[in-house]
DNA sequence: TACAATTAGTTAATTAATTGACAAACAAAT
DNA sequence: ATTTGTTTGTCAATTAATTAACTAATTGTA
């Protein structure tokens, strides 16, 4: 299973599976069939299946799929079978809504936050001391960092990113306007990029 | 143009294109050529000037593209020209971080924030008073506000879409965990889903 | 136990998206 | 004025993604 290359699409899917399975759990649902799951989620039947089978036949003929078995399977396939721990780099507004953002719950542990602005270092955040990022290497090297989270200006992304890909992160969140460019294919980069979602947005409504 | 349906993926990279032209513009260049533009976007020359004939031929052969006049364009496009009057729906953390969030400058203006939390009401973010929801359809109405940014929390997302939704609302920008369902189709949705984001690159992650 | 109903997995068909190719238009140089 | 090189817009070809169809396994029921 997982043998050939899954395509993108699938992948972006599987957080909403994981999200979808997580409710029918809580609910008590137990048992689910593609027809059924296909109206709550809004995809085709048949899109799950294929989905599906890219990692595996988790479900049985005549009967569908075990919520909690399927559930167990998606998270594992989207790796949260460890915790990674995390550092936020820049302690602005949006820095400090995501420490405080609950990301715990899914095995993302904060570890730090760094920023250079005197007047936020030695703060504290849930516990996590912001502090300044003459410290940033040692602390990635020390506590093996897994995914460093940029919250900086637009201007600080590129060579904060640079930084972090020299002290060894493994992924880079990054929530600036920009496009990093990381030369090392063996670092994952996921852009969230705020504004183009609110231009597509604003798109829409322009069409109105 | 713009006659028949434009793709989703066109769409989603509509944005795109706005900021590098954007940055290009501010660095003096006054023209490009979707040779030259595929070398920074990355997406290829082919499927740059697929895309910009979905909307008209802003281009000229032998010359390329107009910098400034392609960036106008494609801000038309996006629905750029007017100003958008925006609420803010959950003042916690990331309430606050959106509303100091720098999207003025893209044309929407910030006109009002909401919370039930007798803690935060009538604290002010950046000229902005934190209303009671009581007074949340009054203020829809009044000032004719386009688009509404939910920060709520996931329990409480559903039940405000429906409301704002019956006070109408153009458009919902969701922070929340969930799928809001609306009923109107003329009523714009656009989910942001950091978790989905996250959980993204923890697949990737995990694959290494 | 037999039979009808359900449903996953899988292959095929269809649709959508991307890439390639090329003629026509224009710019720049001679 | 002519020629050469560039580059778009567009059509065709290719590749990718989605949907439909079908088979075989299993469930539930009589």
């Amino acid at each position: 299973m997982a043998n050939n290359k899954v395509s993108m699409a699938v992948i972006r899917r599987l957080p909403k599976y994981h999200r979808y399975l997580k409710e029918m759990l809580e609910n008590g649902i137990n048992r689910i069939s593609s027809k059924e799951l296909s109206d709550v989620i809004g995809f085709t039947a048949s899109q799950i299946r294929q989905d599906l089978n890219n990692f595996g036949g988790f479900g049985q003929q005549g009967y569908g799929y075990n919520v909690e078995d399927l559930y167990n399977e998606i998270g594992q396939i989207l790796g949260l079978v460890k915790t990674y721990s995390t550092i936020i780099i820049g302690a602005g507004n949006l820095g400090q809504a995501l420490a405080n953002y609950n990301f715990g719950s899914h095995g993302f542990k904060l570890e730090g936050m760094f920023d250079i602005n005197p007047k936020v270092t030695g703060l504290r955040i849930r516990d996590v001391e912001i502090k300044d990022m003459d410290l940033l290497e040692e602390e990635i090297k020390n506590k093996n960092i897994d995914i460093a989270i940029i919250c900086t200006s637009r201007d600080a992304a590129q060579s904060v990113a640079d930084d972090l890909a020299k002290y060894g992160i493994k992924a880079i969140w990054n929530f600036t306007p920009v496009d990093l460019k990381i030369n090392n294919q063996e670092i994952i980069v996921e852009n969230v990029h705020l504004i183009d979602s609110l231009l597509t947005l604003s798109y829409f409504l322009k069409e109105k």
